[in-house]
RNA sequence: GCAGGGAUGGCGAAAUGGUAAACGCAGCUGGUUUAGAACCAGUACGCUGAGAGUUCGAAUCUCUCUCCCUGUACCA
């Protein structure tokens, strides 16, 4: 009986050993990073989980895994490493959750995170878990929200190229006004001095620096999504649904809290070459940020349609119009002859314009004028002659102010009316008016070379100058159009590109070179959202342009020297030489751009631009579980609570829903007011607006919590700064990031904008966060199948469905076994459904159908890491997960590959005991011995290096697959051995490493040192090839030269046997390589 | 359409200019102890998606094509 309990003890129970380290490490705070150390430092970080109520699956640990080996594996080299957990906590599941049940998000986010911890815990990771962190804790958003604040209080500063304190603009205001800042700003800010600044009310100030501030408020289209009841990001949207959930997503406006990540666009593309990150990665961030150089072009609207159009003020006069308003009167009630005979012709819309007689405008009374054609018409009697010079002055003025003047002589009119009005209607016809204030059609091209090739434009439904130029004649057809393309969900219209819509306005801008009239139309290729909304088509240069010509008819000149384009547009920007285009004939694409910019900019017309399709990130959102802001109202401007007033708490609310007048959920809660007296806040019914104001309603999105959370492990208890200066100049920034790659335009985004905003502000020494960055690949479900046949109700196995009517129905991939059979009576027991099944077996077995999907519930192909756990231990889940393929790939699960890398530990277990005990001596290794091991310890160095995580463990096979033929008891060879295996293996390593008699951990045990000397051979086995093919193989001293080495393979008789006789051409040596004989 | 990645035994894969398939799973044969199963020994299969080029030699480098995956999209 004591024999075999001493047995019992001898084999490798994981159980046991896996238990017994992670309570010794947690109890040792074994892995806590060291705040102030001498070692250099190691930041390993994991993109923190947001805890969800599904707990983990297999294909979460992982990155974790890869990174805890590569944490390990620092600290064995010396390093002071930093590897922090926490939970990013805040989010829509759990408010979901609450809404359907009542529960407190704040409940069931704990009770998740204790099953992750759990969970994580039973893996044996080294994380720092002291340093853990919830981005639902208060001590936590803090910090979030102080962040806000000081986004808030800050500018973009174009000249300096980075953002400054708020407090510097504002000294530039009260100095010089705004007409030297150079700042990102909203684009309908408006000059004014330094007086005017001082003059403006403290709410006009206000309103003025929310312009310029990075972080604002301003009412813009957003994602709304009725079904949530909130607004979503760009990213949250997947084919023109949300993300979570699939529901219907609209463009509303609203009034919004917005980042200024637009400032940071440049600076996001340039700082994306100093980092190692994938390069997949970094092209959708190139992508998103979407940079395209190119020109904006103004071009004139020609030929408002008569009586149509803008609708300008009525009153036009100046500072002294009250004067000059009498004197108009009197002049209206007393014309001449010649002004009562143009009136006539004139009043009423007669010659279909809208004409005011003895108008006042500025300083001056004009005859008459045309206000939607900005045209005056003056009628001189003889005193004219006399002032000519005042006329001059009268004339600039009016021109001054936008208006054309003509003028008729008395003699003109009485004697030829007809061809007066001849001239005004000419006149009228020709005049452009650009509408409310634009001058014309604005357009964005990254090709102002092409600009003769133009032969219409198009604006985008949207477009708000589409009501204003169409003509009454295509009112109707512009009208229907917009409403059907309004009724087309963004998904029709990104599914059905092929169909080409559009319709003519009626109306014509002008060509700024050639000065020819060109259509105007509406059609929705062009998108509201990007560049200006309207674009300058021109069909010989593009394909979009090209179809949209051919299928209305519309012209399409060819501007391209000998190119055909009968067919399809030319768009090979290499190959352009440009002709028919006056001052840019026969030049190349570059040459053609530069030029046709600066014609452009010298006519004032237009001027080189570059256009980012990266737009300002929307922060609110009208959820619950999120970060409140720290702001509150004092007459409809946000003003911000000062930052040792941190943190504003989330309040409690009856219900998680938005309120009965379209509120947010924070509308629900009753003590939500800021008392800016005690500081604090307070009941909604002391909103007195003098002290007390209403606090803001929105909440943060889901990558608020997470764009500076690397930084807060650096110093997570510090309560009076979001982090210590020293901890932040010691840890300065994350040395190796792992994640996956659906981050790459969201989180990874903005939590580049943030750092380099911090970095501005000299928050923070490095502009960028994480030097390194690895995408571990998705681990896919395996999902296993039986197959019902149609027609009898049968279910067949695999192999016999062939020519059967079969429906493919999922299993639980748990009644299966590695072979693909199916454990037929449990699956009778879980599937009452099939309880009187019919089996149509193959050998006697059902076989499963296998498929590889994502893992989810509905497949029944979840495989849970705790049952991994228990039945073959932690440390071979670790091995297996890395053993699948390389880090980066997706690959599939399959349990069943699980008993080699645990029978692999067995077998390592067996290097070190058997049945009676501890096998290790102090034996002198052999030679043997120390080169496999020194073999080991080479490669598995390099593949650490290079993260191939696969071949390191199929290493280590190799090594106890050797050491195990070797028979080797040797401690010398079995010792470093433990601390090779230990960051992949760190359980068994920790128990081996006891056992061979060591009281401390191996944590921290220096890294075996390669030597090359065990590695170096005497002899060497050259493979022998013919022609490139390899034959036979000949064992020859290492150091052989190249001519001895030839001559040996050429005396040998299996050489004289391949070559039968021939000579050869050519014996190629490569001396420790190969031999190749050509011939 | 564009961008990026990929295609090697039945499966996961290794080899990044020099012996293709290491390592593991599954298969097959034999053995040992079995309640289940575990362990030990042995073993077959396979020529790198297709084609061309460079080379003494190509899975690896170049070109063309096919297919698959990921991201993204009337981006002017």
């Amino acid at each position: 009986m004591a024999y075999s309990k001493e047995r019992y003890t001898m084999q490798y129970n994981f159980n046991e050993i896996e238990a017994k380290w992670q309570k010794y490490w947690a109890k040792n705070e074994t892995f806590k990073a060291s705040q102030n150390s001498k070692k250099e430092k190691f930041y390993v970080l994991d993109m923190f989980p947001y805890p969800s109520g599904a707990g983990l699956h297999v294909g979460h640990p992982l990155g974790y895994i890869a990174s805890d080996i590569y944490a390990r594996y620092k600290r064995h080299k010396g390093f002071n490493v930093l590897h922090p957990q926490g939970y990013d906590s805040f989010g829509l599941p759990a408010e979901q959750y609450a809404i359907q049940t009542g529960q407190h998000p704040a409940i069931t986010t704990a009770k998740n995170i204790e099953t992750y911890r759990r969970q994580l815990d039973q893996i044996g990771f080294s994380f720092d878990w002291s340093r853990e962190i919830r981005t639902s804790d208060p001590s936590y958003y803090k910090w979030t929200q102080w962040i806000f604040i000081q986004l808030f209080n800050s500018w973009y500063n174009k000249d300096t190229d980075k953002a400054e304190a708020i407090d510097t603009l504002i000294a530039k205001f009260s100095s010089d006004g705004n007409a030297s800042v150079n700042a990102v700003c909203d684009d309908d800010v408006v000059a004014f001095s330094a007086d005017e600044w001082h003059a403006f009310s403290s709410k006009e100030q206000q309103t003025i620096l929310l312009k310029y501030r990075l972080t604002y408020l301003a009412e813009s289209e957003v994602n709304w999504c009725p079904a949530l009841g909130t607004v979503l990001a760009n990213d949250e949207i997947v084919n023109g649904v949300s993300e979570r959930g699939g529901h219907a997503v609209i463009r509303k406006k609203m009034t919004q809290w917005s980042m200024r990540i637009s400032a940071y666009a440049q600076r996001l593309l340039d700082g994306l070459e100093k980092i190692d990150w994938p390069q997949p990665l970094k092209d959708s961030q190139t992508n998103w940020i979407g940079r395209s150089q190119g020109a904006e072009v103004i071009f004139p609207i020609l030929a408002f349609p008569k009586g149509e159009g803008t609708r300008p003020g009525y009153l036009t006069g100046g500072n002294n119009s009250h004067v000059l308003l009498e004197r108009a009167k009197e002049m209206r009630n007393n014309p001449t002859q010649a002004e009562d005979i143009l009136w006539q012709s004139l009043k009423s819309k007669n010659i279909g314009y809208k004409f005011r007689r003895q108008h006042v405008i500025g300083n001056y009374i004009v005859d008459f004028v045309c206000l939607t054609k900005k045209l005056i018409i003056e009628v001189d009697g003889g005193i004219h002659d006399a002032q000519k010079e005042e006329d001059t002055i009268r004339t600039a003025a009016l021109n001054e102010l936008g208006y054309e003047v003509l003028r008729f002589r008395n003699e003109q009119v009485i004697g030829d009316i007809d061809a007066v009005l001849k001239e005004i209607l000419q006149s009228l016809e020709k005049i452009v008016v650009p509408p409310s204030g634009a001058r014309g059609i604005s357009v964005f091209t990254t090709r102002p070379d092409t600009i003769f090739g133009v032969s219409f434009m198009t604006l985008a439904p949207e477009h708000e100058l589409v009501t204003q130029i169409t003509t009454p004649e295509q009112k109707k057809a512009v009208e229907s159009y917009i409403e059907a393309t309004a009724k087309r969900s963004e998904r029709d219209r990104m599914a059905d590109v092929k169909t080409i819509t559009g319709v003519f306005t009626g109306a014509y801008a002008e060509h700024p070179f050639t000065k020819e009239p060109i259509p105007i139309w509406i059609g929705d290729y062009v998108l509201a959202g990007y560049g200006t909304g309207a674009v300058m088509s021109v069909p010989c240069g593009d394909q979009r342009d090209y179809d949209f010509a051919k299928h209305f008819g519309i012209p399409i000149p060819n501007i391209f020297e000998g190119v055909d384009i009968s067919e399809e547009a030319f768009t090979d920007k290499e190959k352009t030489i440009i002709t028919n285009s006056d001052f840019l004939n026969g030049l190349p694409y570059k040459k053609a751009l530069k030029t046709a910019i600066y014609e452009l900019e010298k006519i004032g017309q237009g001027k080189g631009k570059i256009n980012y399709r990266l737009r300002d990130a929307v922060f609110s959102r009208q959820r619950y579980w999120g970060e409140p802001f720290p702001v509150y109202y004092v007459d409809g401007m946000p003003q911000m609570i000062a930052p040792e007033h941190l943190p504003i708490k989330l309040p409690e609310v009856e219900k998680y829903l938005p309120t009965e007048t379209g509120e947010p959920p924070l509308g629900n809660a009753t003590t939500w007011a800021w008392c800016t007296e005690k500081n604090e806040v307070v009941p909604n019914s002391e909103i007195n607006h003098t002290c007390t104001f209403p606090l803001e309603l929105n909440t943060m999105p889901g990558w608020a919590g997470s764009s500076q959370y690397f930084n807060r492990y650096m110093d997570p208890q510090n309560e009076a700064e979001i982090f210590s200066q020293e901890a932040i100049n010691y840890w300065q920034d994350v040395d190796l990031y792992i994640g996956g790659s659906e981050h790459a335009t969201g989180h990874l985004l903005y939590s580049r904008f943030w750092q380099k905003f911090m970095f501005d502000r000299g928050f923070v020494p490095k502009d960028e966060f994480a030097k390194k960055l690895i995408n571990q690949g998705m681990i896919t479900g395996t999902s296993a199948f039986v197959y019902r046949n149609e027609d009898t109700g049968e279910l067949t196995s695999k192999g016999l469905i062939k020519g059967l009517k079969v429906t493919p129905l999922h299993v639980d991939v748990s009644l299966v076994n590695s072979s693909d059979e199916l454990d037929i009576e449990t699956f009778k027991k879980t599937r009452p459904e099939f309880k009187d099944a019919e089996f149509i077996l193959e050998d006697g077995k059902y076989i499963v159908g296998r498929e590889v999907e994502k893992m989810s519930k509905s497949k029944y192909n979840v495989v849970n890491p705790d049952d991994i756990v228990k039945e073959y231990g932690a440390d071979s889940l670790r091995l297996y997960e890395m053993f699948l393929g390389p880090l980066e790939q997706s690959k599939p699960w399959n349990t069943a590959g699980i008993t080699g890398v645990h029978g692999f530990l067995k077998k390592l277990w067996r290097l070190y005991f058997n049945d009676n005990g501890s096998k290790v001596t102090d034996t002198v290794p052999s030679a043997e011995n120390l080169k496999t091991l020194h073999k080991t310890i080479k490669k598995v160095e390099e593949d650490i290096a290079n993260f191939s995580f696969n071949t390191s463990v199929s290493t280590f096979m190799i090594c106890v697959n050797e050491l195990t033929a070797q028979k080797c008891t040797s401690k010398d060879i079995l010792e470093p051995l433990a601390i090779l295996v230990s960051p992949y293996a760190p359980h068994i390593a920790e128990e081996l490493w006891e056992k061979l008699g060591h009281s401390e951990s191996i944590a921290t045990v220096a890294f075996p040192t390669f030597e090359p000397k065990y590695l170096v051979e005497s002899s060497k086995e050259y493979p022998i090839s013919f022609n490139g093919k390899m034959r036979f193989k000949m064992e020859l001293p290492a150091d052989l030269p190249k001519e001895a080495i030839e001559a040996a393979v050429m005396a040998h008789e299996k050489t004289k046997e391949q070559l039968q006789g021939r000579t050869p051409k050519k014996v190629i040596v490569v001396p420790g390589k190969i031999v190749n004989i050509v011939g």
